[in-house]
DNA sequence: GTGTCATCTTGTCAATGGCAAGATAGGATT
DNA sequence: AATCCTATCTTGCCATTGACAAGATGACAC
């Protein structure tokens, strides 16, 4: 974070805008935002967003950061089950579904900012945390390949409830149906 | 398929913007697809592709429907192993990364066009019948949620490497690393 | 009161997607 | 063979967008 920046002409306008493109990403997806249209739900002119992020990719830095944050903080409070972490983490993808959408495409934003750097790092050992409660099902060298592998079925999960692609049939509560699938794991 | 057409003007165009396309998206993603771009490419007049496809959306719609189509068939030839059916679910990802990119991004594209729900249909099937073989650890029906959580895995893994998400140490070889997660669901 | 700087506006340009109208050429019909 | 027909492709155009440059505005320090 820049930090919360004195109201000037506007009042908070980064704040704003960061609100605003995530309506927006909601709406269209990532890759259809516009900067213009930003500008116009904050009121603003069309060249007040440069000022914020320098481009695009900036403001989906700045959004990806804030992503990564909120997803490390999300973890940290779901504890160390596993299965709790899982189910947090595929709720995140879909209540924050603007962010996580933006967090996973990194050509759509610079990758190395430091303060992305630094949330990305928050959000690894997050996810590390949750998933040293995993109970190793062989030799103590498996943690990591269990560790990937209870990554992998969740962000799984989670990106393809988001794209739509998961039959009707496992229903329209993500946390319920994703709790059925990474037992999967667990058990 | 519209077919193979016969050679007019270019010879065949359709065919010729489609493969300039999945080298565009290699380089820029899908996102940053330009169809003026394409049509450069090709050698023709920046109008061209409108002709074959109609809008920028049509154009994503044949590729989608070209990468079901192609998973479809890797996912048949890998037989009834559900290992290797996640491992090359995954080496489909990676190797067809435009393809797949495109495909699990329905905002992009037509997602009710009939060519596309066929394709779709037909890699459902063939993922259907890779799961079949999966040792079902509880009671038969069981089986849904086992089949989503081994699409889930194999899914999130391949995601996960082609955002550049995961951690070095898992080497550079997609088949082998997901072999190594895939089998934590297996065993 | 003046200067300074972050903030925001206005103006501009190149690139893009999409539309309309026209040109071109292969194949069918007579 | 002459003509029509239709798919294919081109040229021209417009609105929108991202990015940049230069200027206006207002808060704050001194």
């Amino acid at each position: 974070m820049t930090g919360t920046r004195a109201a000037y002409h506007h009042g908070d306008l980064r704040r704003a805008l960061l609100a605003a493109a995530l309506e927006a990403i909601e709406e269209v997806g990532p890759a259809a935002l516009s900067l213009r249209d930003l500008a116009r739900r904050a009121g603003v002119s069309h060249a007040a967003p440069a000022h914020h992020f320098g481009d695009k990719a900036g403001l989906l830095t700045a959004l990806a950061a804030q992503g990564f944050d909120l997803l490390a903080q999300t973890l940290t409070a779901a504890g160390d089950d596993l299965l709790g972490a899982g189910v947090a983490y595929v709720d995140f993808a879909v209540r924050r579904r603007a962010h996580f959408e933006v967090m996973f495409r990194p050509e759509l934003y610079r990758a190395d900012d430091p303060e992305l750097l630094a949330a990305q790092g928050k959000a690894r050992a997050a996810l590390r945390a949750g998933v040293a409660a995993l109970p190793t099902r062989g030799a103590p060298a498996d943690a990591d390949r269990d560790a990937l592998a209870a990554w992998s079925i969740a962000h799984g999960f989670a990106t393809l409830w988001l794209a739509g692609a998961l039959p009707d049939r496992v229903g329209d509560n993500p946390r319920e149906a994703a709790r059925a699938v990474l037992r999967r794991l667990s058990g």
